[in-house]
DNA sequence: CATCTCAGTGCACACATGTCAACCGTTCGT
DNA sequence: ACGAACGGTTGACATGTGTGCACTGAGATG
């Protein structure tokens, strides 16, 4: 099945190319049309009509329209995963990492719109597998997050499992923010990005307390001092 | 002389009642496809194929299946509304309260998955004016916890932005609860449910920080000898 | 009683859909 | 240069779709 590869070739094979061409085309095909409606409701036929090639052509390049949605979570994390990478600088204080992911996120967002509006809709939308696939991809960044935290100090004597914890309360934040921004107009979209903004800093600044010493005892305590009387 | 009471609702009219029932039907019938498929790639036909009326009758009741999307919609809030009032008593403490809070929602959220699964599937899913609605609703859970949270004290002297922001975040991390809950076996259920617990109570542990005083400037403060300066 | 109302039916139509088979024309490997 | 490989097309099929139309029969009303 494989072709030869003849080592060191240089071919422009033109075929490959064409190949690779109109899977591109169909995947943006797919991706205009999901700005509209959800995956499961779009059909072949639509998508090569969008993409200009007739509906048998398609499967010249997928089995099957679930593996075209699978090929488009791929992509859809792509582009984002490698946005976040560069945001990874060290940043000293974990203010100054959530500005600073917050604006890359927004940013990514702005930037790739259709990519995450067909992840807000398939993220609990029809289809098993893309389902699955779009949760193991957010899952891998809350875990990436939950890295990155350990740099911090008080987080870093955490437990592996309150790592996540925090990680995936300030992912799903963040997440969050994006779907409501895709239908948010130009005010609401600022209105929601300040509140997200003061969430996570909220978020953060419950991190030194949560941390201390006997935690359970402490914050139970904490808690009721706090709260519960009057004073 | 009519032993028949000729005006009101005295009669059990076996019309009306009959008419609510087969509603009631398609209801059922296309809450139930919708635990496979998303709402707008469901056909009309298989909905009133599985409610066991003729395609044509489904006009009778609904001019369309957006429409009866809708009014799944408010069906599926009415349900939980109901829950979370009776949940509603007051808590001495905002712990005791989102205890009983998550244990009310997950109660309702196992009562009612085929509810819940709806509301998730759609709530970035494909029809505009269904996302609307959903939105809405939740907005209008969002407000009243908003509400409820302004009998706690600090809470109490926030500015209603900042309550909203308070409220919007618990909300949404209730929600992305019973969203993820959908998907997950037992096992990771109640991992899922332990570990939202927890980041309810981290957030309710800054409450009374973000309440002080001079706030902007003192948590800045806060953050930054806390946590900034390590190397 | 006669009559009207109306939820529900069957049939029909004009589409749209996924996919199979046969068929091209260009590019590839040799 | 030549045949194979392959991306793409056309045509056809069985099936599913929304909805208009004429109809039915049971319940409501006078």
């Amino acid at each position: 099945m494989a072709s030869r590869r003849p080592s060191g070739s240089a071919t422009r094979s033109s075929r490959e190319e064409g190949k690779a061409l109109t899977r591109a085309a169909l995947l943006r095909a797919a991706l205009k049309l999901l700005s509209r409606n959800s995956f499961d409701s779009i059909s072949l036929r639509e998508v090569t009509k969008e993409a200009g090639i007739s509906p048998t052509a398609f499967y010249r390049h997928f089995d099957d329209m679930e593996e075209l949605g699978l090929a488009l979570v791929e992509e859809s994390f792509g582009s984002l995963r490698e946005m976040l990478r560069e945001a990874r600088s060290d940043p000293a204080m974990i203010t100054d990492a959530i500005n600073r992911s917050v604006g890359t996120v927004v940013l990514a967002a702005e930037r790739n719109q259709l990519h995450f509006r067909f992840i807000a809709r398939e993220r609990y939308g029809g289809i098993r597998r893309i389902r699955a696939a779009i949760r193991r991809e957010l899952q891998l960044f809350a875990e990436e997050l939950a890295v990155d935290l350990a740099v911090f100090p008080f987080v870093r004597d955490w437990t592996v499992a309150d790592r996540r914890m925090l990680a995936s309360l300030i992912a799903e934040t963040m997440i969050h923010m994006t779907a409501e921004l895709l239908d948010a107009d130009p005010a609401e979209a600022e209105e929601l990005i300040g509140r997200s903004r003061r969430q996570l800093l909220l978020i953060s600044l419950s991190v030194p307390i949560w941390g201390a010493a006997d935690r359970t005892a402490l914050i139970e305590e904490t808690v009721r001092r706090e709260l519960g009387d009057d004073d």
